[in-house]
DNA sequence: AAAGCAATCGTCAATTTTGAGGATACGAAT
DNA sequence: ATTCGTATCCTCAAAATTGACGATTGCTTT
């Protein structure tokens, strides 16, 4: 592990730093991780922007994104058109371990792309950093943190402090229902209210299905998941 | 929250610090947590002796020891002994946060006592700091660190750390089940099984009992702790 | 046009879980 | 000696869960 410097942390840097931990920590396996987490971290690196996403390796794409501080819209533009442009992402991803984005294009060569002048500067992403999380080999989740073009670059204060979290995320992240398991959309709705404690009939009403229809999705989300109950399945997905 | 102060780690410290964090976080009501961070807890204080207890408010007395590099005799004489002649612990336990011995009891004070001649000067347990943790009034576990004679005492720096950490313990100590809801000692096995995801046939055989038998511990339980099927009841035992 | 997938709804039967009673035996406490 | 709590077992019934099928619709991909 890392060891971070003393001089890393002011004490509000440090109280951030422990509640980041401890929202790894006690967080672990939850749906929403990622956006509890996201402005702390940023916060915690300095940053003036940060997004996060997950990579769906059976479709090859990046998918629910979060961001923080950065414009909607970019996001949307991001997942529909620009990230089958992206000249940086798959060579960042193959590192994984917390890397600058001029370890793999330097900005001048970066700044010749499309993709840096109708995406990046659009949205005033200059300086960037990204680490990449991998869970037996699967994808789990991603950090994208950048700084606007008035400030300084990421240094290696930042990338200690990845490292050190990095096990700790690799560990709190989520299951991927889908990419794990092969579960359709409802399926994972299912499987999630399932989870929380709630019978067929309230999950089934909840969702404004029939019965049957909960009972089908259910069935096949326990045959993919291979659990023999739902207990079994709860505490799986609640960790 | 407590800050604390840069100069209160070293960098091993720093890094012991995010483990105990991260025990707290992700072994959140696991069983034996305290027994799995007493020694991280003890090292970072830079204490020479430490124990845990919990509190039995139906019977009035401390129970459930933990100790590290505390003589194990030690713990045996006070749970069956020294507990009912201990004429600090009560005080302390009042003041619900990080308090030295001697501030309840100035030290020349405590040595006049017999609790003092016979019982902790014999183990060594010289400067005393002391933290007991309440969940919705409820005691769920205390910390009972000491330093050896020839040891300075714990300062302002231990308190700090004491005092960030308390919040984390509160949340992440297990309820204790006989205390919160009167389970009695089958009960909270049955419980204990049933919420690791195993049937009642599957519990029923592993404890060599009826299956009518099972179903009626298992009755009494749930109603005792307020839940509605077992999988809620998994979730909260196994948070 | 055909194949495949996701989401929806259905039946039928078996199994498990939950609820509401009551009963006996044993040991500890009053 | 009686009460109390714990553990054990029982019945009967209702409700929920699980398993194994099939079937339709609409949408996407080939």
């Amino acid at each position: 592990m890392t060891t971070l410097l003393e001089k890393d942390f002011s004490p509000s840097e440090f109280t951030l730093f422990s509640e980041i931990l401890w929202k790894l920590g006690s967080g672990k396996g939850q749906y929403n991780l990622r956006e509890n987490i996201i402005a702390d971290i940023a916060i915690l690196l300095r940053a003036d922007f940060a997004a996060s996403y997950i990579w769906d390796s059976t479709r090859n794409l990046s998918k629910e994104g979060v961001i923080w501080k950065i414009d909607p819209k970019a996001m949307e533009d991001y997942e529909h058109i620009w990230q089958f442009a992206d000249p940086i992402t798959t060579q960042l991803r193959k590192l994984q371990k917390p890397t600058f984005v001029n370890e793999v294009m330097p900005l001048t060569d970066l700044k010749k792309t499309t993709y840096y002048n109708e995406f990046l500067r659009a949205y005033g992403l200059y300086h960037g950093i990204n680490v990449y999380f991998v869970r037996n080999g699967m994808d789990i989740g991603d950090l994208r943190i950048w700084r606007a073009q008035d400030a300084d670059m990421f240094g290696e204060r930042e990338k200690r402090i990845l490292n050190l979290l990095e096990p700790y995320f690799t560990q709190a992240l989520p299951l991927d229902l889908s990419t794990q398991y092969g579960l359709t959309p409802r399926e994972q709705e299912v499987v999630y209210l399932v989870s929380k404690g709630l019978s067929d009939k309230e999950v089934a009403s909840l969702l404004g299905i029939g019965f049957t229809t909960l009972r089908t999705h259910l069935n096949n989300s326990m045959r993919k998941i291979g659990c023999n109950n739902r207990t079994e399945m709860a505490l799986l997905i609640q960790h």
